[in-house]
RNA sequence: CGGGGUGUAGCGUAGCCCGGUCAUCGCGCCUCGUUUGGGACGAGGAGGUCGCAGGUUCGAAUCCUGCCACCCCGACCA
């Protein structure tokens, strides 16, 4: 077992990159910087979107699309999100092509240049706002809540699948109000959706919180977010909700005439997660046999694998698994019958544990003599021989467990792994030895936490919402402190 | 963009120092047969401009020069 991927406890970056290739999640394309998904991998993001598209439908939130392109302009007028954005922009300069003078390749025309250069979004908070400001006149326009599912381009230096990718997919919401309290409770609101949906979803547990002034999103006032931890003590971003203020409808002139006739600037507030989240979901689960997934996320909940010799068994076989099948499905568990006759089932079981299916039942020449099925969860290992009897109901109570149980697991991981320090030689100790979230006091600066990142590459993943007030001295200065925050090396 | 490293079949690699039966091995792939309760075995087979372009030489995967690509470590980031 275990055969082909490298250990987790070795090389943990070595780890992932195995397993997401050879779980047939996705690879790196030739394209620099971007990875191709592959089938299986993007069904299980499909399900990803299917949950959390039901949630913004069922907060009110409509889809829809805007241009992939960004006219230079559009992006320097928030000062501070140019900023941000600036160094990790592509650029389209040219609209045409031609054959070179040898015939022998083909060139950018130089007549095509644009008068005004494109860029491929990296967000699309300008091109959205430029939109808004047609939509919004009065009150009664308000409030105007969009979403779209979308790719996005950002440049980065490096890259790694899923968690960093120069191109990648994701949703964005882009929601205009006409109260700061409506702009910021749509915030909170978002944030709660993508929590409920790490936890009870992906079964990854979630930290909700502040980001500081200095890890905020470029323009807006206030960013929420979620972090997980991975197993290899770092943590994860996992989405983010930002409060934008009246910055961008500032930016973009969008006011509207509010009850007393009067024109007001709109409040808005922009959020996302990526395909980012399946990198959390695969970080925080899976071992050194493969990907671990939480049945809610599993394309293949049930893999049947039969055992068998001569095709006489496997019709035999075949046809039991079909009431098993059928009675499963009813009940919506998805199944799928692996009666590839060019496999061994040892290989079939080694291949289901890679890709993570949560239960395999193996059906042999034993079981057909005593009307039984071996059930095997994915998480623990655990078998079982089951009675065919009522097997529906028991399948389904286990998926339940499973979920519940690598939630669980995740859960105790992160409580063992978060840890409230006082001083700097612990706080450093602790990130070093030990990893994972460290709590402690931080004097509120900028300055202090730049010098943290410098001397250890621990960042401040957030200020907690949880975090209660609390007299204290900042771990690095001495000065004082109210609230302990949260840190950690992050990805 | 700085610092390091690597390019040999679909993947992973040996050979490079010291130029000449040297294109190696494993996995995978194809065919046939036997197998099938934890990644089967045997036999046979296909697959290569040795990253690209020059140079040195009777002769280059091997030596020299230039270029390109990728990986790792920094800076940047969801």
């Amino acid at each position: 077992m275990g055969k082909g991927l490298p250990k987790r406890s070795e090389d943990y970056s070595l780890w992932y990159n195995e397993l997401v290739k050879k779980a047939d999640l996705a690879e790196n394309s030739a394209v620099r910087g971007c990875m191709v998904i592959k089938p299986y991998g993007f069904s299980i993001w499909e399900k990803m979107q299917r949950y959390l598209d039901d949630e913004f439908k069922r907060t009110g939130h409509s889809n829809a699309y805007f241009p992939l392109f960004i006219p230079k302009s559009y992006l320097s007028k928030e000062a501070a999100h140019v900023e941000g954005f600036a160094k990790e922009c592509a650029v389209v300069t040219h609209y045409r092509l031609k054959n070179s003078e040898d015939g022998k390749s083909v060139v950018v025309d130089p007549d095509a240049k644009l008068e005004e250069e494109l860029i491929v979004r990296p967000t699309s908070e300008t091109v959205i706002w430029n939109t808004y400001k047609n939509w919004i006149q009065s009150h009664r326009d308000l409030p105007v809540k969009c979403n779209q599912w979308a790719n996005v381009v950002r440049w980065e230096m490096r890259t790694r699948l899923f968690l960093r990718t120069a191109e990648f997919l994701w949703q964005e919401g882009h929601t205009a109000h006409a109260t700061k309290e409506e702009a910021i409770e749509e915030t909170k609101q978002i944030l709660d959706i993508y929590a409920d949906f790490s936890e009870k979803i992906m079964a990854v547990p979630v930290v909700k919180g502040y980001k500081t002034e200095s890890e905020r999103f470029a323009g807006a006032d206030d960013t929420l977010c979620i972090e997980a931890l991975m197993q290899d003590g770092k943590a994860l971003q996992a989405g983010t909700s930002h409060f934008l203020g009246q910055n961008f409808a500032k930016a973009f002139d969008v006011k509207f005439a509010n009850k007393e006739g009067k024109l007001d600037l709109v409040w808005g507030t922009s959020w996302g997660v990526s395909t980012r989240l399946m990198g959390s979901l695969i970080m925080a689960h899976s071992d050194d046999f493969g990907l671990v997934l939480p049945p809610k996320l599993a394309p293949i909940q049930v893999v049947i694998v039969p055992i068998y010799k001569g095709e006489e068994q496997l019709n035999k076989i075949a046809e039991k698994v079909e009431s098993i099948k059928a009675n499963l499905e009813a009940k919506g568990i998805s199944v799928k019958f692996d009666d590839r006759d060019t496999y061994k089932p040892g290989f079939k079981f080694a291949e289901w544990e890679l890709k993570g299916v949560p239960v395999r039942l193996a059906m042999g020449p034993r079981d057909l003599e005593n009307g039984t099925v071996e059930v095997a969860r994915r998480d623990t290992f655990e078998k079982q021989v089951m009675e065919l009897d009522g097997l529906e109901a028991k399948i389904e109570g286990l998926l339940e467990e499973i979920q519940h149980g690598i939630f669980q697991k995740a859960l105790d991981y992160r409580t063992e792994h978060t840890t409230s320090v006082d001083t700097w030689e612990e706080f450093q100790e602790v990130l070093e030895n030990k990893g994972g979230f460290i709590l402690a006091h931080w004097d509120g600066t900028a300055e202090t936490e730049e010098l943290i990142k410098e001397e250890t590459k621990a960042t401040i993943r957030c200020i907690p919402f949880d975090s209660k007030e609390e007299e204290g001295i900042c771990v690095r200065t001495g000065k004082p402190s109210k609230r302990r925050v949260l840190f950690a090396k992050a990805y």
